[in-house]
This record gives C-alpha cells, sequence and structure tokens, in this order.
DNA sequence: CGTCATATTGTTATCGATAACATGACTTGC
DNA sequence: GCAAGTCATGTTATCGATAACAATATGACG
C-alpha cells in the first residue's frame, strides 16, 4: 500500500481510503490511486485490515453436510443475502457429529467471524459455552431451540412430522411406519421420528413401526432396504413417512420394484420439497421447509444486528435492534402430492 | 497472547510457540500456558498469524454451485483431504457465471490464500492473469484445459460424451438426441454437447436433435419439458443423452408420465452417477466422474506441492513437485444400467 | 475581513501475532 | 576441562492495514 502511496504521491492512508470510499475522497485522488496500483498490480490484503479494523467480513457457518439439497439451498440464501454487503462466509460441515462441531467452531473463531450460523439447537456442553461467550450474533438454524444460544430461525421439527401424520390419518390411512437414519447424529431427523411418535400415541395408534437405516444420512438405497424390512415385518402398513425426499423416493422405488402400487396400496410421505419428490412418478407429497429463505432470513437478520449496534447486538445484549425476538419461526407448508392420493383399497 | 504470558510467566514468543508447537517447547511450559489460556479464555487469532507469517492458512475454492451433488462431493473430497492439515477450505461459488467468478477469484485473493482450487478451464482473460501472476498454486478441476493455468485435474468433458454416443450405438440406436442447459454458462455442459455432436458426426448420424432447457444447471422439470419438445420435434427419437443425472430422471418422468417404455422405446443416459440414477425404476445408465475423488486429488496435489516448496510451487517455477504433470487425468467409468437395455423393438 | 463549517489529506500509534536472531543452561565427547 | 552442539526461551522488528486525531485548504457568511 505504501508503493501506491509513492507511485500516487499520497500518503498510504489516503490509499486505504481510496479503497474502502469510506470517509470522503477527492475524486480525481481516488482515481489516480486506482491506477497507480493497476499500474503495480497491488492487491489489497483484507487480513491485514481484518487485524486492524477487527472486522474480518466473515461470517462462519457451520452445516452437518454440503451434499444436501436443504442445507445447501439454506447455504445460497445466506450468500444470495449477503452478497452486496462486505461480508463473506466462512463455511465449514461437521459430518453430523457434535464434537466435529465443536472443534470446528472453535477453529472458526479463532478467524474472528462478525457472525456465526450454526445448524440445530443441539450442541456440546463446551460449544455452548464457546458460543455464549464469544462476543458476537449466533445464530441457530433448521430448529427451534427450547434455549437458544442467541438467536434462532426455524420450526419445530416433531410437529411437522405430527402434520403429516394427521394428514395421513385424515387420508384414511392408521397403520404407519417411519423410516429415518440412526438417531443420536442427525437431531433434526430425531426430532421428526419423536414428533411422529407421539402424533401416533396421541391418536392410539401404533408409533412402533419404526425402521432405521444406518449412519445419517441415510441413502435412497438404505431407505429402500429399510422399507422392505418394515413391510416383512409389518406386512399390512399402510403408509410411510420418511425422514427425508431422497430416504421417501428409495421407498418409492422399492415399491415399483416390488410391485406395490403407491399410494393404491403404500401412501409415502417425505420431508425437504427436493425437486425429485415433484418431477418423480408418482409425485410425492412432502414438507416445503424453505430453506433457502431459511439462509435468506438469517442474512437479513445478520446485516441488521451488525448495522445496528456495530456488532454487540446480541438479542441478550444491550443493543437489541429490530429484530428483537430471538426466535424468528419460519412458516412450512405441507406439499400433497400424488404418492398419499385417496387410499384405493378403501374405495367401494 | 501477552496476557497469556504474564499469566503463565512467560515471554509472548513463547506462548505462540505453545499454540503452534512448533519449534521445540518444555511439555511442562506448555501445558501452563494452556492452563492459563483456558483461565483466561484465550482465543488464538488466525488474522494476526497470517499477516505476521504470510501463511493464512486457507485454501479458496471456487465452484459453479454448492447445490449441485457433483460439486458438494468434491468439496467433501477437498475438505476431507485436508482435515488434518493446517488448511482450511474458503468457499465461493459462481452462479455459474464468468464475470461473477472474476469478481468472487479477485475478492478471495485479497484473502491471501495459500493455493486456489477453481472448477472448468474457462476464464475470463483478466481472471486467468490475475491467476497466473498470483504467486500461488492453481488448480483448475472437472475439466481437460488445453492450456491449464497452472495445474488441472479432471477428465475430458467431450469425449465422455462420445463414450455414451458409443455405448448407445452398440446398443441398437441411431437416432439419438441430446438434452442441455443453454449453452455459454455450464462449460462443462456445452463440453458434453459438443462431444456428442462430434461423435454422431463422425458416425455420419444426424446430431441436429439438440434440446436446449433453460439456463444452466436444469432442473429435472426442465428437462421432463424439453424431452417433450423433443419428442414431439423428433417422434422417431430412440435414445436420449442428457448433460446430467437429474435431467436424465426428469426425462425418465416425461416417459414415464406419457407411457413411453424406457428402455424398449427410449434409452436414456445421464452424467454424474447421481444416487438417484442408480436407485430408480428403471436405473439409469451414467458416468461416474468420480466427483469425490477430484476434491481429494486435489487435496493431495496441495499439500504435497506447498510441502515441498514452501508454497512456490507452481508447476512452472523452479521448485517442480513430485507430481510434475501439469495435467491429471481422472480415471471415469460408463455405468451400463436398465435404462439402456436391449433395444425391445429391434429384438425379433 | 475574521469565523466557522466542510472537504481533503497526513501523522502516529496500534491491531495480535511471527521471523530471525540472541541468549543462557546443559550435554556430550575427547 | 573446554569447544561445540542442543534445548528452551527471550528480544526486537516487522507483517499491511486502520483508528483517531491533526492539519491544511477552501468557501460561505454576516
Amino acid at each position: 500500500m505504501m508503493d501506491v502511496a509513492r507511485e500516487a504521491g499520497v500518503s498510504s492512508m489516503t490509499v486505504s481510503r481510496a479503497f474502502r470510499d469510506a470517509s470522503t475522497i477527492n475524486k480525481e485522488t481516488r482515481a489516480r490511486i486506482h491506477q497507480a496500483a493497476d499500474r503495480l498490480g497491488y492487491l489489497y490484503d483484507s487480513t491485514a485490515a481484518g487485524l486492524s479494523s477487527r472486522k474480518t467480513g466473515f461470517v462462519a457457518v457451520t452445516i452437518p453436510s454440503i451434499d444436501n439439497h436443504n442445507f445447501a439451498e439454506t447455504v445460497q440464501g445466506l450468500s444470495d443475502g449477503l452478497k452486496d454487503s462486505r461480508l463473506q462466509l466462512l463455511l465449514a460441515h461437521t459430518g453430523y457429529d457434535w464434537h466435529n462441531e465443536e472443534r470446528l467452531i472453535r477453529q472458526l473463531l479463532t478467524r474472528r467471524p462478525e457472525a456465526l450460523v450454526t445448524t440445530g439447537g443441539a450442541h456440546t456442553p463446551a460449544c455452548r459455552s464457546f458460543l455464549e461467550t464469544a462476543g458476537i450474533p449466533v445464530i441457530e438454524l433448521w430448529d427451534r431451540p427450547d434455549q437458544p444460544i442467541d438467536r434462532s430461525i426455524g420450526f419445530s421439527n416433531a410437529s411437522l412430522a405430527g402434520l403429516l401424520v394427521t394428514h395421513l390419518v385424515d387420508s384414511g390411512r392408521t397403520r404407519i411406519g417411519f423410516i429415518g437414519g440412526d438417531t443420536q447424529r442427525d437431531t433434526r431427523g430425531t426430532d421428526r421420528r419423536r414428533g411422529f411418535m407421539a402424533a401416533m400415541v396421541a391418536r392410539g395408534l401404533d408409533a412402533s413401526r419404526l425402521e432405521g437405516a444406518g449412519t445419517a444420512p441415510i441413502t435412497m438405497a438404505e431407505s429402500a432396504a429399510a422399507f422392505r424390512r418394515l413391510k416383512d415385518r409389518w406386512p399390512d402398513t399402510e403408509a410411510v413417512i420418511c425422514v427425508s425426499d431422497p430416504a421417501a423416493f428409495g421407498a418409492l422405488s422399492a415399491c415399483q420394484s416390488a410391485g406395490i402400487a403407491v399410494p393404491d396400496a403404500m401412501a409415502i410421505a417425505g420431508f425437504g420439497a427436493y425437486d425429485i419428490s415433484e418431477v418423480c412418478v408418482p409425485s410425492i407429497t412432502t414438507i416445503d421447509p424453505r430453506s433457502y429463505d431459511i439462509g435468506s432470513t438469517a442474512a437479513g437478520l445478520i446485516l441488521d444486528v451488525l448495522s445496528t449496534s456495530d456488532g454487540l447486538g446480541r438479542a441478550d445484549g444491550v443493543g437489541a435492534s429490530l429484530s428483537a425476538e430471538r426466535h424468528i419461526e419460519m412458516p412450512t407448508s405441507l406439499v400433497v402430492r400424488q404418492s398419499t392420493g385417496p387410499n384405493g383399497k378403501a374405495r367401494p
């Protein structure tokens, strides 16, 4: 920067201003500086700027997996929402592992992000403790934690599963199974399973038709295999709720291979509003979590909080901002499709 | 750090060593320092470390989209491959837009990454110029550029499309169509289309059955619509090659809705070895690009280059490393499945 | 014509770490 | 017993920017 300053015949402070157009700077001077910089092949150094100004421009984000349409959409929403700001995402994926998350968040915090976004409301105690004392806004996504660390954006995964149960029962099915990954790791999946069981029990229905399908996240093939086991064990099952749309599609394929008519002999519901559930034949009933909107809402919240209170805007802090609520409930919707259409066998 | 030094009764330099265990340091001293740090709630600052040591620990990565299974797998491979190193990914997505890529790469370079990974071998001239003078290893993925900027890992998308043509022709089809997104944006898709046309022409076959399906990347629904248009326009089409597996699944769904038997009346091939092409009924023939391996290979190359030559290890530089070749060709494989099975109509 | 606001640029002291070299305490080997 | 080598730690000068304040020029205004 001093080289550029010399080349342009100004002080380095002026060059600094020219690159941020922060305070007022003469237009011509600025142009001259930029020309000089181009001539010298100068490239601004954000690392130094971050150290000096204590604003790195990073927003740290953790998600369980990149290779998941829902989370990818959330990241897109975040990224798009921050596109025109000075903020940039610093993304890490935990592999659905709490301890890995703790390690990653620790590492991310050494980069001095200005805000941190994480997926889910469950963390190791140590991790919670870091985040509480990190001194930056923390946003938990895709969940409605009982006690958010700072703020949260999402919905109750459990009650959405209940919504699917209601829909299936309304359509005339009572012998309903659930296919999901192993618990513990995928907390959202676990919540959905819990919600399924609670809703079944509340109606006096058998809530025991649960089939695990390997380590979360489960693949289409694993789900197909799980469906076959479930159907073997409880042959009179009329419907299955799957932890995700890919899992639901796996179950659908298993039906197609086995000659089981969907929805006449078997209804299938998924979660996540993946493309596939809309395009496949028959199309699959699902819940649209509005993944993208979760991300863009988070981006808006971050911008709001950082601008309102200059980074001190934690919900529990002094400078509580416009969005004062600690939790933002995202609207979701049940998307009814062919796979849970009228029960053929029940028809006259 | 000085606070920790005072608390532990050592100099700040010793604290610095304790946190990197770089050079030798007494075990007890180190333990004492870490205790002091915990007591004070000290958190290492990578920003300052990066400025001072001129090693940020960042590897910048650009991909067209996060919400794409193939690229997500590549990122996973990269991430896993760097997990045990001091390196961390700094990820950005270009939205399949060259100018956006240029902007992003410029921005990424201000973070002083130690290496940069980008997708595809096509860039704006300005972008190429930055990268050539950036002074760090640059790796282009998912392509075999005629003139790599520095190094590249991938394969010729065009010749893989040719492979599919060969397979279809061998199975008895000659009236073959191609479904892909609009050109220009998705260069890999364009290469596949070009390869398709070249292979058809080389066999004296009609290479004009091309159907665009909107802006790349195309969705399943767009591909389904494109298939219908193609089938309308060239009703005697026997097979379609789709730019990706999701597109192929869209075409398959269109067939199922229209009562066109696959593979008897229509063969379908995709690209990318997505889960869905394996699980759907009928399963879809595809090409496995080994997305994950592309990423892990890149990670290995980065580690190798950075360790061998301390960051100066560009392929064209002085410290050419173990992997001296500028291009690493990734093995791919044709995965033949039901959707291109024996031509039913051709049977006696 | 003097005062004051405004616009523009400069000076100095950091931000929180590390590189490079220096230092002192111990070993080791002949 | 002493030179040379190790090990563990300390000192000093940066890395490349920015914050906070200072300084100068310019023009408006009564």
